[in-house]
DNA sequence: AAGTACGATATCGTATACGATTACCATAGT
DNA sequence: ACTATGGTAATCGTATACGATATCGTACTT
């Protein structure tokens, strides 16, 4: 959805099999534990067994479904664990992107940055998370339109498309983090701005983050893993 | 070679093509521009088509390779700009693994990690780039060893595979870069032993892989991409 | 001689069929 | 009641065959 795959033709069975199952999933049509047999998925799609296979593998890699030899595909769950690993990668890769994409910043991205979270704050009464999510990833997006490095932008939307997997947002969870996120926006505006140096983008970038794993930690109050 | 694929059984056709294939182009047996025929290739291995052609698939996903529709898979050449995107996506991953890693580093770890820079050192005189990069592989994955966030080892994994697509390297280039390595190395390992804060081990980190891709630019003066 | 259209060829994309491996369950024994 | 064991069935892994499509060469026309 994010990211675009090479290669593949666009109407090709596999692909289109991969759209599918892809968006199930994300759409909760399967949720985890829920187990992908290939022929079923196929007859279903209407596709033979090959494109399917080859779909599977796919979401495989992208660690969307797990897949064990005469078991089968099964959708993965996200554990805290896994959580953990992927907030934290993404606190390291969002800041890195957010820093290395400021000095391409125009004045006019600011303001449409600006645009979109004054829509955010206006969600936070009669708070729709799937809206403030939804508005959360374009503000960003627009931070990193210009980022000169493809390839840290393509693992930011790997961290994105891992937690979308999740599908409940963690504004869900805390009361009062959106709040927090969109204070967080306006100073990171502020910041870049400024002309703040790289590392100072960078560590409020990663904060940014950070401070989202940290409520959701609190809440849980899962033991800090180390 | 260094990261493990998940799901697909070892013994597996598709497995054993995949390596094979893989390691025909680190190898440099399959060299840039080279085409991969389905066909050829099957028949080479004694495989079918099906099996080769997800090795395929995989290869083109890690971008080892580019495929097209009805044209084939081409061996993918690294122009400098991918290797300008690969070190400095690396330069992040790898100093936020250093920086993770560094409170679980135990005195032996150290220990080792510093007999394998002296074994670097001595490789100094009478240079072997292959030695000298195996060595400073293997001194890095003593730090990463016990590193808190598989997910982040993984990118760094990712990162080592793709330069080693490059096959020469950068050593090899930049005379004076290896003893500068070494220097680096103990330097690292001074601070960690020190206690030193996340923040100063993770700067040290990075900069020691920036140094390199800076040694690599001012060698071939190619302008320095923002 | 140059350009264009057409056909042959190469290559991938997909369907179907079969074989191998293992999970699952029922049953019998302790 | 629980555990071990055997057989059945489900599921993936692979081979082969065919169809779709783009590329390239050739012949024909102007």
């Amino acid at each position: 959805m994010i990211t675009q795959s090479a290669g593949t033709p666009a109407g090709s069975k596999s692909e289109q099999a991969y759209a599918a199952i892809k968006d199930k999933i994300l759409a909760g049509k399967y949720t985890p534990g829920y187990r992908l047999v290939l022929a079923k998925i196929a007859s279903d799609l209407g596709f033979s067994v090959v494109p399917v296979r080859e779909a599977i593998r796919r979401l495989e890699a992208e660690s969307y479904i797990t897949f064990e030899r005469n078991i089968g595909a099964t959708v993965a769950g996200i554990d805290p664990t896994e959580y953990l690993y992927t907030m934290q990668t993404l606190s390291i890769v969002e800041g890195a992107a957010t820093a290395l994409s400021a000095p391409m910043i125009t004045e006019t991205d600011i303001a449409r940055a600006r645009a979109v979270n004054t829509k955010m704050r206006e969600c936070l009464d009669d708070f729709d998370p799937v809206l403030f999510t939804s508005l959360n990833l374009d503000f960003h997006s627009i931070l990193f339109e210009n980022c000169p490095n493809p390839h840290i932008l393509d693992l930011v939307h790997r961290g994105w498309n891992r937690l979308q997997a999740l599908r409940s947002s963690t504004f869900t969870y805390v009361p009062g983090r959106a709040q927090q996120s969109v204070a967080e926006h306006e100073a990171l505006l502020a910041l870049i701005e400024s002309g703040a140096g790289p590392d100072d983008v960078e560590h409020a970038a990663r904060a940014h983050r950070t401070a989202t794993l940290d409520a959701y930690l609190a809440r849980t109050s899962h033991p800090t893993q180390h």
